[in-house]
DNA sequence: AGATTTCCCATGCTATCCCATAATCGACCA
DNA sequence: TGGTCGATTATGGGATAGCATGGGAAATCT
C-alpha cells in the first residue's frame, strides 16, 4: 500500500502520546523514512503530517523563489516556523506537541485521515463533518477530477 | 479475460469476510496487483472496488490541481478519507470494513457486479433492481457510448 | 533535585493466517 | 451423450501473531 488511506481513530493518552495507525507506518516505510513532519494546517483546525522526504519535496519549491524576496520569507515562515519532527517509537507512537493539539482542538481521541501522500489529524467529530461535506460537495457541485470522466 | 464481467453472489460470514469471485481475482492478476481499493460510492448504496493501479490512475489526476486550493482538499478528502485497502488472503477472501457494510446495507449475502475496469458490491436485491433499471434507462433515453467507432 | 520526557515491559483485543470440509465446475472417457 | 473423476472454489472454525494502550523505570534538561 503506497498511499495513506482511510480514517483511523486512536486514543490520545495523558502523556500526549498516540499510536500512528499501523498501515500508515507501513506507508511511511515505503517512503524509506521513519520521520514525520507535523505542521498546523494554515486554514483548518487540524495537523498535517508528511513523511520527511515528501516535506522536503514541498520545501524544494521555495528554491524557485528569489531568496531575498518578501514572498520567500513569508512562505518560509509558514512552512518551517511551526513545524515539528516526530519519529514513532518502538510501539509506533508519537507525542503530539502541545501547540498542535491546541490548534486542532484535540481531546481524548484523534482521527488520522489518509490523504494520499500525506495525512491529517483531526478531532474525530470534525473529521467526520469534513468527510461528509467533501463528499456532498463532490456530489452537488459535480466536482470531478480534471482530465477525465466520472469518478 | 481482462475486465470484470457478470454478477456473482457470495456469502458474507460472521467475521465480515467474503470470497472475491475467482474470475475477478483473475482479472486482478491481469492488473498485476493483489490489492483492491474499496470506497463507498458517493451516490449509491454500494461499495466500489478498483485494482490499486486503477485507483492510482484516478488519484493522479489530483496532482493537476493546485495543492493549496479548497477544491483540492475537498476532492482529496472525498477520494481518500473513506477508502480502504483490501488484499485477498490465501483463500481469496477479503474483509469488508464495518463502515462500508453499513453504507451498502449488506446482509448475509452480497453481489459482486462486474463493471469493466472496476466492480461494485451491492445487496443482491438492490443489484438486481439496478441492472433492471439501468437497462431500461439505456433503452428509453437511447443512451449510446461515447467515443464512436465500430459497433 | 524536581519535573519532564523517553524507553521498556505487560495485557486485552482483533485481525490474520492456517487447516478442514463442502460444494461447484469442468474435463475426460466410455 | 451421459456419467464419473479431478480440481478448483466457496465457506466455516480455531489458532496465532500483531496492534493499540496503560503504567512504570531510567535518562535528560533546567
Amino acid at each position: 500500500m503506497g498511499q495513506f488511506l482511510g480514517t483511523h481513530v486512536n486514543r490520545l493518552d495523558r502523556k500526549g502520546r498516540v499510536s500512528v495507525p499501523a498501515p500508515f507506518r507501513a506507508v511511511l516505510a515505503r517512503f524509506e523514512t521513519t520521520e514525520l513532519i507535523l505542521r498546523p494546517h494554515h486554514k483548518s483546525a487540524c495537523i498535517e503530517a508528511r513523511p520527511e522526504p515528501e516535506f522536503r519535496r514541498l520545501a524544494a519549491r521555495l528554491d524557485a523563489l528569489d531568496s531575498f524576496s518578501d514572498d520567500h520569507d513569508a512562505l518560509a515562515f509558514a512552512l518551517f516556523a511551526s513545524a515539528h519532527s516526530a519519529i514513532p517509537d518502538a510501539e509506533g507512537r508519537i507525542v503530539l506537541p502541545e501547540a498542535l493539539i491546541a490548534h486542532a482542538g484535540l481531546g481524548e481521541t484523534v482521527a488520522f485521515v489518509g490523504l494520499g501522500r500525506l495525512f491529517q489529524i483531526w478531532a474525530p467529530e470534525e473529521a467526520e463533518r469534513m468527510t461528509r461535506s467533501a463528499v456532498q460537495a463532490a456530489r452537488e457541485r459535480g466536482l470531478t477530477l480534471p482530465g477525465g470522466g466520472t469518478a
